[in-house]
DNA sequence: TCTGGGGTCCTAGGACCC
DNA sequence: TCTGGGGTCCTAGGACCC
């Protein structure tokens, strides 16, 4: 029996929500109708366009492209910042709406969803349910989604990203020839910017060549992912909607410097701060680590990365932050640094662990601090609690630099 | 001109064991 | 002197996603 699946995704997310925050807030203005993005901040080097109204796109803004080039393809942009709890909290409201057709969801990012309607249909058609869910959303939470309607979830989502926005699209098998196939080969999910000119060279330009083309060749030439693409511009895709909660299998932080840094002292007190927000998250998902990851990028932007197991899974600030430290040293070569970031992965669950842990009093001790901390940061936010060695950070950034 | 931050999965090569 | 092959685990890097 066929599979009955939805794929719902939000029109411009980040700031379709934002402006209907900015309206409930009593804003004049609806940023969706004027050329507007969402964008980091330039001054702390990370300004970059996360996303754009539809005015904004006329004017040629891609997603993650640079704000300066954004500025310069449209001078009288208007761009906002980004707020993540505003965005948790819009994305929780569709969630909980879509739940009234299916509790089988899974909430593949922040802003889209993939629905499993199989045993959900109540005598109505799949589409009819689609176009129910396209209303009622913008009803009542006032933003608009777009609902891919298929038998499996790769033709869910590209159908979903048809045209846009506000609408509904299916994709069922006897319209992939005239829907799909045409389309470039950019288009398909799961090929990206290294994939696709490798394609074109192979003469596989369209959706269309690469369901045609010859399976072994692909397979040959990039592996797994050969056929995984193959497959994909067949339609085939036997995977399930995940829609039970999965614990994360790594857990990282990483940060872009507001300015480079070339001074090992100086990148080990960063490194403190994200040990803090990583053992934190690790210690909220009752999770211990076994692998500690640090990672660095240049001025140059050469990324690399050094990791390295410890003796016993933990989630103890002090044992990870001790591990992290020994690895920054072991492979930064007084290179002017642009990012660092912290990693954690190997995840097991703590209650697995704890009865056989061997503990002595300094873990022990290590461990009460922790959880105190943890309690202080929950009632008051995280930045509340400092450690004495975070104050000592330079207020002022251009003195990190040699 | 300036290029985020959070993830997952895969691969190639080396170490080590039998 | 010449020297296997299979398996597992680990690491660094890369590709992709939103």
């Amino acid at each position: 029996m066929e599979r009955q699946i939805l794929h719902v995704d939000v029109n411009n997310a980040f700031l379709s929500w934002t402006a209907v925050d900015m309206l409930k807030k009593g804003s004049k203005i609806d940023i969706r109708e004027i050329p507007a993005i969402i964008g980091g901040d330039e001054t702390k080097r990370s300004g970059i366009v996360l996303a754009k109204s539809t005015k904004a796109k006329e004017c040629g803004v891609k997603t993650a492209e640079t704000i300066y080039m954004a500025k310069m393809k449209c001078p009288n942009i208007k761009i906002f910042p980004s707020n993540y709890k505003i965005y948790k909290e819009y994305s929780d409201k569709l969630y909980n709406l879509l739940l009234k057709y299916t509790d089988k969801i899974e909430r593949f990012s922040i802003d889209e969803c993939f629905l499993d309607m199989t045993n959900y249909l109540m005598n109505d058609t799949l589409l009819n349910k689609a176009k129910e869910i396209n209303k009622r959303v913008k009803n009542e939470l006032g933003f608009t989604v777009n609902v891919g309607v298929a038998n499996n979830k790769l033709l869910a989502k590209m159908a979903s990203d048809f045209t846009k926005p506000n609408r509904v699209h299916t994709l069922f098998k006897e319209e992939i020839p005239y829907k799909m196939w045409n389309l470039p080969i950019s288009e398909l999910f799961m090929l990206g910017k290294k994939t696709v000119p490798k394609l074109y060279n192979m003469q596989i330009k369209t959706i269309g060549d690469l369901a045609k083309a010859d399976l072994k060749i692909l397979n040959k030439k990039f592996g797994k992912h050969g056929i995984l693409m193959w497959e994909y511009a067949n339609g085939i895709d036997n995977s399930e909607v995940k829609y039970k909660f999965e614990k994360p299998k790594g857990i990282g932080n990483s940060i872009t410097l507001p300015q480079n840094i070339s001074n090992i002292e100086k990148l080990e007190e960063i490194l403190l701060i994200l040990t803090e927000q990583v053992t934190y998250r690790l210690r909220k998902n009752n999770l211990l680590a076994k692998t500690v990851n640090v990672q660095l990028r240049t001025k140059d932007f050469e990324d690399s990365s050094h990791q390295g197991k410890l003796l016993i899974a933990t989630s103890s600030t002090k044992e990870i932050y001790q591990k992290a430290k020994e690895l920054l040293k072991q492979f930064y070569k007084n290179e002017s640094i642009r990012l660092i970031g912290l990693r954690v992965d190997n995840l097991t669950d703590k209650e697995e662990v704890q009865l056989s842990l061997f503990r002595n009093e300094d873990n022990e001790k290590q461990r009460k601090l922790d959880s105190t901390l943890d309690e202080l940061k929950q009632k008051y936010g995280f930045n509340s609690i400092t450690r004495a060695r975070e104050m000592n950070l330079p207020q002022n950034p251009t003195k990190w630099e040699q």
